[in-house]
DNA sequence: GTCTATAGCATGATAGAC
DNA sequence: GTCTATCATGCTATAGAC
């Protein structure tokens, strides 16, 4: 997928790439569909664990924020092929109805962990928002995704970093007390 | 392609709906790939048509960005179908490498139309920013991606148009001279 | 210009030998 | 369980009648 695309993404070039016969696809999953319900999956759950699994340091409200959209930038620029895979896995799972439960809930559950992430250091900090926290991590997620996806299309790493160092300047202004 | 997405779109699919026999397809397109970069290309431009249309009535700077990105995410909220095929068209162009010049081309062209159109109202409205323009429209253009990608996966407008206000609020502190 | 018919191929899935 | 062979279908594109 990551190479030719979706479309790219045939039974039997799927069983070419693992060495095996085409005939050996229907014992590993019941049809096509259930073969990306499972890659969406666990792409979904990759997302969701490597947002969180270095444990962020001790930085500053403006620094975290940067530090954690860098994350997830990195994530799509380590692997464009992959990320653009994806996307356009996403994409095109929103038009079957059981895709696109699946890749509601794991979105729902991303943007709990965002939230309780933000909670956290926040509170450690003794800081606090102007707004719900759970509307600061909505907005992180559109930022962080919309970043990505500007880059997949320009490649321009420089804008990108640009445009991660500016959110994260302009996210923790809705911190209360602060100054632009 | 809105109704039964790209892969959905196939030359029979396409006269049939057109009430044409089939065999018309290619004689108003050379091919699939040629039909595909003419609607990626009127669609581009439709955006970006629709994006500046409307001349805002002054406003302040806050309520400004806010207009800026509500009429984005309006645009997808209003066309849902239409808006995910655009993501999906635009997610499958990133393969072909005559799709993917013209989708970056119009990108880079509608982030010009930002700036220019940032600098504008700016100028007028003797406003300063503490970084070049082309960065803010840089991240503004991100931003409404993103909110706009999260409201066609979970459909909450609330939340979409949430993020929009915060985000509007969060740019407009890049202006120097401003308090959170 | 318009349309029918068909070529030529790739696809997802399955039947059935071993 | 493993694999070959094949089915039935759908696809893009074109040839050729009118």
């Amino acid at each position: 997928m990551a190479d030719r695309g979706v479309s790219g993404v045939t039974t039997r070039a799927v069983t070419a790439r693992a060495g095996l016969p085409h005939g050996s696809f229907h014992y590993c999953f019941d049809s096509k569909a259930d073969l990306f319900a499972a890659v969406l999956g666990r792409e979904l759950r990759a997302v969701l664990g490597a947002a969180f699994a270095p444990p962020v340091v001790p930085l500053a409200p403006v620094e975290r924020i940067e530090h954690g959209l860098r994350a997830r930038l990195d994530l799509v620029m380590d692997r464009p092929g992959h990320a653009l895979a994806l996307a356009e896995l996403i994409a095109f799972s929103r038009r079957d109805p059981e895709l696109v439960d699946l890749a509601r809930w794991e979105q729902a559950e991303y943007r709990r962990h965002v939230t309780r992430d933000v909670d956290e250091w926040s509170a450690a900090d003794g800081l606090r928002w102007s707004v719900p926290t759970a509307q600061v991590a909505a907005l992180l997620i559109a930022v962080a995704d919309g970043i990505g996806t500007a880059w997949l299309a320009d490649r321009d790493g420089e804008s990108a970093r640009g445009s991660v160092a500016l959110a994260a300047r302009a996210v923790a202004s809705l911190l209360e007390g602060t100054t632009a």
